[in-house]
DNA sequence: TCTGGAAGTTACAGACCGGTAACACCCTAG
DNA sequence: CTAGGGTGTTACCGGTCTGTAACTTCCAGA
């Protein structure tokens, strides 16, 4: 399970699936297509009539991380439907477990820093993407009754985007440890006033 | 003043300036060892016979960058001599015109980023280095009376890592337009306690 | 003025990159 | 059974990358 997802299935999934998980691992212009191609069992060719160009694969990958954060937050609404406040914390709770568990980081801000081309075809919709989330987090803050909701929202935003870039930089152990205090404390500190 | 430095300094010093400006604007796998002797008015060979590899280039053009940042920090005693307080208050806002200034973020952030082979030789540099910087704003906050200083230090470390890869994705007027806002608020809040 | 070392020049090696052409194969729908 | 589309295979293109070899030029210090 490391690099090659081999089971069958249609070779566009497998192609998507495995660029996305060796994009994380190795970063975008780290990994060749020939590479991602051998690890998804199939070939270049192949690769080159589902996609475009290797930055439309980049991009429908990005979309595909994406969705995925999306069905995370479904979750939060599913598991405490209603409560807002929970589901708050139940963000900090999963940011925190995701950093645990992986040190790579966010996909869409790595690929900000490696495509620094101005008017690269991904700039847009990382922008997008981003912008997305961000004001879902705005509203979940908003809902939850927090005064200076979007304060709070991009407080919360830049803690755990600093706290995946740290965990890249001086690893699991600095400043990005203490995520969740940091995070609960402010929202303690908002919901006070 | 875009790229070429062709000044007339040692060879040496002139590569590593170009090395520098051209790896933070178009990052380290943007930029080939041709281009910068290119924009350093040299020659490939003249770089080999300084720099073992583009691997040492790398490591010593993050020294560099970590030199200037230190000689900022520097400025701050010299421009508020004992008052700490207004150091820590100082680099807030330099923090801030800096993020104004330019939008490609840390270099060191960056570089770990970009590379992300876990045995790469510039990855123990950049840990070093940025754990040197973690030290001195603990210190800093220490000094300045907060109580919890190592939890306020850590927390403006990610959110200045968060605002500077923010930028990376959303731009400017993204979450990280509020860090000064976000910054005061929370010295002030641990100075309170 | 002579000399030694630093710097510049040209060419190249060997690897990898994204992307394409031409063709053989297989499997399923009709 | 057959036709055709999706897939696999091989070879290739032009470009770029890091790094090296061999040679020439220049300039400062004795």
């Amino acid at each position: 399970m490391t690099d090659g997802v081999v089971e069958r299935s249609r070779p566009r999934d497998r192609i998507l699936e495995t660029a996305q998980d060796m994009f994380h691992k190795h970063g975008i212009k780290g990994v060749g297509v020939d590479a991602i191609t051998e690890a998804a069992g199939t070939n270049k060719m192949t690769l080159y009539r589902h996609f475009e160009s290797k930055d439309d694969l980049i991009i429908e990958c990005l979309r595909a991380t994406a969705a995925k954060a999306s069905r995370i937050w479904d979750e939060f609404e599913a598991r405490h439907p209603g409560d807002k406040l929970a589901q708050l914390h139940a963000w900090v709770h999963k940011a925190s477990e995701m950093l645990s568990a992986d040190s790579r980081g966010c996909d869409m801000a790595n690929a900000a820093v490696e495509l620094s081309e101005s008017d690269h075809p991904a700039r847009r919709v990382i922008k997008e993407l981003k912008e997305a989330q961000r004001e879902r987090l705005v509203a979940l803050c908003r809902d939850a009754g927090v005064g200076q909701a979007e304060l709070l929202a991009d407080t919360l935003s830049l803690l755990l985007e600093g706290a995946r870039v740290s965990m890249q930089s001086v690893g699991a152990e600095g400043p990005s440890a203490q995520f969740v205090r940091m995070a609960e404390g402010l929202i303690a500190s908002f919901r006070a006033r």
